[in-house]
Parts: C-alpha cells; structure tokens; sequence
DNA sequence: AAACATAATTAGGTAAGCCTAATTATGTAT
DNA sequence: ATACATAATTAGGCTTACCTAATTATGTTT
C-alpha cells in the first residue's frame, strides 16, 4: 500500500523529473510540495527502502520503475476526473484542480477504469494534457510552444504549458480555446510578442510569456 | 476543519444514534469504527472539547447539532455518489459502498451541489435509503418492514433494512428490486416466513431474516 | 587551495490517531 | 449490601509525517 504522501511524492518527483529532466533535487521537491527539505530528507530515505525511488545521499532521486508506475496511475487518475468535472458537471478548466486533487487518490482499478469507459477513454484531459492508459502508456504528442513557431505558421493550439489559474483565466478571457487554429502573422522583433488569428477570424497580440506556454501542433 | 477521522466518527456515532436512539456508548462506537475503546474515550473526548459532540463520562455521546449537520453531509455525499455509481458507472449496489466511503470525504461544496444537480436532485439512493438536502433536511418516509405487514397487504419495496453484501446479493439473485410490488398471499405460522406474489407474477417465499430487511410502503 | 554560499542531512521534537495493559465505574445478581 | 462481570477510563507507547536548529556536503569564487 501506498500511502497519500507517497503518492503526493511520487507525483511531484514525477512532474519535476519531466519538466528538469534527471535527478530530482531534495530542495525541488521540497519546493514542489510545501514541506521542509528536512523532512524531505526524511521521507525519500524511507521511499528508498519501499524501492519507489533511487537515493544517492546529497544528489537526488530519481523514479523506480514502480514509483513511476504509481505516478503515472496518479496522473491518470487526476487527468480523468478533471475531464469528468468539466465534461460532465459543467466545471471551468480553472476550477477542477484542487477538486482532482482529492479524488485522485481514491482507490478502486474498477472505477477508474468504468469511468475511463464513461467518459469514452479520452486522450487528453481539459487543459490537453496527455491521459495515461492502465499500463502507463502515453499516445506520442508532437507539440510544442508557440513560440518555437515562424512567421507564416498555421498551428492548433492542443494545450497549456502553464497550469496557473491567472494564465487558464487570461485565456479564457481572451477566448482563446484549446482546437483553436492560430495562424502566426507576425513577430515583433522588439519584445518577442506574436501576432496572430485565431480560427480566421480575430487578429490577436500575444506577449512572449503567453505564447512560451501555449503548446501547438503544425497543421 | 474537521479530520477523516472526525467524520467517520461523526458518521459513525448518527448511524448508531439513528439506530439504537439517544446516547451512543464507547464500545458500540469502538465496535463500528473497528477502533479500540480506549482509543475512542481518548478521541471523543477531542470531539467534545471542539463541540462536535457532547460527552458525559462513563455514560456516552450525542451528536451537537453542529455534529449533526457534518455528518448529514457525509451520508449526503455518501449517498449521491453511491447514486452516481449505480446510474451513471454502472456498478451494482452491492459493489458501491466501499468506493463511496473514499468519495465521501472529498471536500467541495460546489462538487456535491454540481453532483446533485447532475444526477436530477435524486431523493434516495441505490439501496432506498433517503438523501438529506444541503441543509441536512430530509424527505418525510413512512416506510415499515414487510415483516410489520398482514396477509392480503399491498405494498412497494423501498428499501433494506440491512446493507450487507450477502443480503443484496441474496435479492439480486431472487431477482427482487427496489420498486417491486409485493403482495402478501400468506404468513406461515410456525416460522414467521411469507408467501409473496412479486409484481403480479412470481411467487416466493421469504424467511423471517428476509422479510424483516426489506422495507416497504403500502400501496 | 581557501573561503563562502547554498543545499542537504542529522538530531531532537511535536501532533494525530492508534495500541496494550492496568485501573476504575457501573449495573446486575446474590 | 457485597460480589462480580462488563464497560469505560487512564497511563504509557508507537508510527507517520511533519517541524526547527545545528551540522555537514557541494560547488563555485577568488
């Protein structure tokens, strides 16, 4: 059995090694999570015994095979029910985190699984985030951010990769929607802001800091 | 904030006041919960100290009214998620109880008002038991064991008296559900069991045990 | 290489919820 | 009223998951 911090380790050793990739740091996660790096000390020594994790002193850690067997269950779970919340209760993408949070860690393969079925086995939860399957196994994504794009490029905007309320809020504000097709018309050499229109329609002016986390694939 | 622990005492403690009526004594609470006794005397008298209960020495608890309202909205959520398995994941009621015991303490006021809405405000839940509203109110039931009723009684089957695994199971395979008209042909004198006649067609005889777990409302 | 800043670890401590064993209440039978 | 059984409480401990303060590593600067 895993325990609720285990599992709130694992998914933050997860996240972190994906984002920085390799070791992750004891300041990083206690970072991540909001506990003391001492007691972060503490708990990945006791991860290490269990075999969740690999333990070098004073270098990091990095996922067991079964640790990340468990990470990956936990994303799955949380990717669903966010999917679930804004599909079928009428929640914002802004509004089912915390909420996921929680029911992430309910315990039943049977009812994961059921409601995999329920939702009709999406892909990709509300903020295009890939949806592990049982076995851990993402579909391949070949996004990338819009600001890896040139003039002239006609992209679909698949995903976030920023999760911050403010950034899903300015977003939504600006209805800028994930299945928008955005067409990049120009860029400023000055302040690397993007010029674009969405579905052929509205010309928009994104800053660098939006366009870094709006993830896109070519059309 | 109240803890997981809290709540399933809390719950624990209505359950067996519901029941038994009136004050709930150390070891039925330590008997539910599955708890040493004197671990419970050690947390009830926590419970008092926050109001959640009062709590009279040697003599046992009562729910406060604030008490009360959590555990009302622990059966509440119980219930509601309990109804969304049946209806909406497809499980059986005997496989939903478990589950819900995770799903009811998943803490969002908006989630369970969104749930409710989404299932059509239901007033019962797979098993008949009645769902209180947020306010802790429930709907009038004037429901009685078919054991109560005499020979030549019309009656609707509304809910068990009696949760467990066994006894559901023991109806599914009798093909006996929520909502059959049950009409009493007969009283057997020497074992107290019934001849029923199942919405207008079957036959069946039912024991004693049975007859005192299926509540029902006359027609 | 020495000095320094930063990161990580160790040592010692706390609160929540549980436990067992020993003691004290309570209520019933004699 | 006393004895007895049962229920409840007290006392002392344990584990998990956190904390602070003090110490030790690590990796840059100079």
């Amino acid at each position: 059995m895993t325990s609720l911090a285990e599992e709130n380790y694992l998914k933050a050793i997860y996240k972190i090694q994906e984002k920085h990739g390799d070791v992750v740091t004891t300041s990083a996660l206690a970072e991540t999570l909001a506990i003391n790096a001492a007691s972060v000390t503490d708990f990945i020594k006791k991860m290490a015994v269990k075999k969740l994790i690999s333990y070098e002193k004073s270098k990091g850690v990095r996922l067991s095979e079964q640790g990340r067997q468990i990470a990956l269950s936990i994303i799955r779970k949380h990717r669903l029910w966010e999917v679930w919340l804004v599909n079928n209760l009428g929640f914002k993408w802004d509004e089912v985190h915390e909420i996921a949070e929680q029911l992430e860690h309910v315990i039943s393969d049977e009812l994961i699984e059921q409601l995999d079925k329920h939702l009709g086995y999406p892909k990709t939860d509300p903020h295009g985030d890939l949806i592990p399957d049982a076995k851990g196994r993402f579909i391949k994504n070949t996004s990338k951010p819009l600001s890896e794009c040139s003039k002239g490029e006609k992209v679909k905007f698949t995903g976030v990769a920023e999760h911050s309320n403010a950034f899903l809020q300015y977003l939504t504000k600006s209805n800028i929607k994930l299945g928008d097709e955005l067409l990049v018309e120009g860029i400023e050499e000055f302040d690397k802001s993007f010029q674009v229109k969405i579905n052929n329609k509205e010309r928009k002016i994104l800053s660098k800091e939006v366009v870094k986390n709006l993830l896109v694939i070519a059309l």
